[in-house]
DNA sequence: TGCATAACCATGAAATACCATTGAAACCCA
DNA sequence: TGGGTTTCAATGGTATTTCATGGTTATGCA
């Protein structure tokens, strides 16, 4: 198997199907298992890897931009450990709760490794037809195409500049097209 | 069936029809099963899942919120264990015993997955022809949906506060985005 | 017996599991 | 190195199940 199981990494594209269904790309979807998520229904082969995928993700509404957040076991986590910090049946902590648990979706991944968006992700993500999935290490977002690219250069433009104030050192080339696996079709 | 059966998550809206009767959403459902019950009437296998679901829930007031709190063993027991904390200052203890066990109602579940609202909690909420059910973790919320969104959005707001005191932690330079939730450790 | 509550049954819509097809990349062998 | 083969992932469609909801009958209490 490939290495690097463990983090979500690289950019992949895909579609959304009339029935709101979109597949997770086949390397997310091993971190996800491998993070923990078995409940596996029996390890029948499917048609991809698929097998024993009766496992689910955690997914919510970015905070800070219009994507979606997801990830597995980890990252429930880490929610649960903000809250954690909080004293119970404070006024505060249910305010927390609200909004952490209460933007949360489970999505479960069906034996063909897709999920499906709900209307209330899409629309915060402002999905249509495609999506890119965008891997972050612990977890991974899920932006509209289009909004992820702007995003990304302007992303690429800071570094830049971070680069010229670190590093004297002018390079030519700076890899311009990174590793974007997406199919551009 | 859904992972993370452990908590309550995600938020639903069902309606309550003529006599009161309102569904619970199948994964609250499924959480509450999983925590273990109260009373076991004998409850007929219902078309859902079937299986016993004869247990019921603990419903209150919201102590601050025009909302009721609900859940399973756990909430119960976690109830117990703040009273427990309390014992030093007896009066608040009496008060809060109270405050807290005085308008606890016992709702056990239909074999069809529905509980009645009582008209007290009812009022209490300002419930009319639909409810939201709201999940903060080891207990869920049940709003009058307008209500409710306002609360949202007020939540959302104290989660941005909270988000920049976790995000003023100078780790590592976060390339791409800031958006990390603060790392649970 | 009248009222209120709880169990039971039925149904339409929506979610999900299942199956088939396509297309592309890796692989093997000449 | 090139052609052919095989494998796997993504996508489209269909069948089945689940779930929320409305109604009806049974049961308990005053």
């Amino acid at each position: 198997m490939a290495a690097g199981m463990e983090r979500f990494v690289s950019t992949f594209t895909n579609k959304i199907d009339a029935k709101g269904r979109v597949s997770i790309p086949a390397p997310f979807r091993a971190v996800l298992e491998r993070d923990g998520y078995s409940q596996g229904s029996g390890g029948g082969a499917g048609p991809g890897s698929g097998g024993s995928t009766g496992g689910g993700i955690y997914c919510y509404p970015s905070l800070d931009a219009p994507a979606i957040d997801g990830g597995g076991e980890r990252l429930a986590q880490k929610i649960d450990g903000l809250l954690r910090g909080l004293a119970d049946y404070s006024d505060e902590r249910d305010e927390l709760s609200v909004a952490l648990y209460g933007d949360v979706q489970i999505l479960n991944i069906d034996g063909d490794g897709r999920i499906v968006l709900p209307e209330a992700l899409r629309q915060h993500a402002g999905l249509t037809t495609q999506v890119t999935f965008v891997g972050l290490g612990d977890k991974f977002q899920i932006w509209e195409p289009g909004a992820f690219e702007q995003r990304r250069s302007r992303a690429r433009d800071k570094v830049q500049e971070h680069r010229k104030l670190f590093a004297s050192r002018p390079r030519s080339a700076t890899s311009t097209d990174g590793n974007d696996q997406g199919d551009g079709k």
